[in-house]
DNA sequence: ATTAAAGTTTAGGCAAACCTAAAAAATATA
DNA sequence: TATATTTTTTAGGTTTGCCTAAACTTTAAT
């Protein structure tokens, strides 16, 4: 399987999210950066390798062998990423471009040292979860904290904004991957957050409520 | 710089050592398992580029700035070696391909951190001397113990023959990576040494003298 | 329902890196 | 020195993955 095949069978899986009843060619080249005609080619290729399902203009989706291969890419991805985060001093901005490199790397041997030497993580450092050798994914339960209610906690996992001023705002008020949020209440008229976190309280504005991930 | 060039460029600084005047397509296509013709090609390339100097029928030498490349290239294969050797758990023959690889991620990021998570490592697990990032590099000082004088010590660096039977022979003996050799003497007749490891002695054949090595 | 707009595919090209076969140069041998 | 052998280069092809432009479908709008 070369590069090129591995990133569009990744990037259906990713896409067939929004898209259930098809990734057009349109869609896939836009997030691939290339051109729709290169999509058309490439996932005809996929198709007579038995990858994908796909019928003209109807777009694209994966078969079974496709998604256990994308998983395998993304397990690759999100191993590395977690080793470039919790072992060598990555910010969260910068492990993705050098993970879609790595994440390519052919050793069946590699992947399951890497995994056994950061501990078996389940989860990457945005917190979407990591799959297993056999491709098994865990559902997703990453939330903004927006979308949370009063009572609710959350541990955080990422954020959407990596400005540095966002990033030291964080770092200014303590919130870190890890730190556990509950929801204290919200303002009916600008949706402000009160959260409680190492017991203190602390008063989130909406757009800061919708740059910070949870894992509930 | 595509991996080709970079494969290249890596493997006409290794085969100038042997081959001073200049390095042969021949020599060159042999070395990277591909074809005269395609040596040729490629040199031709690299010579466009101002990194090699080429002059038809008489072989490559590299100019400063191929060196320049090739250095970097080594550098990134040898921090990964180490990575590999001492943080995961692989065996002194599974690297090399896997570093071959892992050569080729281009991340001046990825590199510094590597290095400093290594602990800024002077050798790779072979015991070849790893480049700094301007691309200095030390002299080898390795050799085979069967090179040593009796009164002669050495640290053992790596092996020649990978087969389970040597390592396994050198398990039991209790020489690894790091054990000092003291040569105690040489019996004449048959080449075959007399070591103290670790206060002990022991009788080590001409071959197994051949199969080790170590830094001086 | 027709036409216009948008999206998709086909056709023909290009660059990188490889190949084989033939031609040319260098080297070795008689 | 002349010829034979070996080495190197040139010429022409192949594959992969990309491109543009033109042709064709589908969808949306009148």
């Amino acid at each position: 399987m070369t590069f090129s095949e591995e990133n569009y069978l990744k990037s259906i899986y990713t896409l067939q999210k929004e898209h259930p009843k098809g990734v057009s060619t349109n869609v896939l080249s836009k997030y691939l950066d290339t051109k729709p005609a290169s999509a058309t080619e490439m996932i005809k290729k996929l198709d007579e390798k038995g990858l994908v399902h796909y019928q003209p203009y109807q777009g694209v989706i994966l078969k079974d062998s496709g998604a256990v291969s994308a998983l395998k890419v993304i397990r690759k991805h999100r191993l590395w990423e977690t080793f470039l985060a919790n072992k060598l001093d990555f910010n969260w901005d910068e492990i993705h471009d050098v993970a879609e490199q790595l994440e390519h790397i052919k050793s069946d041997k590699l992947i399951r040292e890497l995994d056994k030497f950061l501990g078996y993580p389940k989860h990457d450092p945005h917190g979407d979860p990591i799959p297993d050798e056999a491709g098994n994914i865990a559902k997703l339960e990453k939330k903004r904290v927006s979308q949370l209610q009063p009572g609710d906690t959350g541990t955080c996992i990422g954020v959407n904004d990596t400005s540095s001023s966002f990033l030291q705002f964080l770092d200014q008020q303590n919130i870190r991957l890890g730190s556990v949020l509950e929801i204290v209440n919200i303002q009916e008229f600008d949706k402000s957050m009160t959260v409680r976190i190492d017991d203190r309280e602390l008063l989130l504005s909406q757009i800061a409520t919708e740059h910070i991930y949870v894992r509930i």
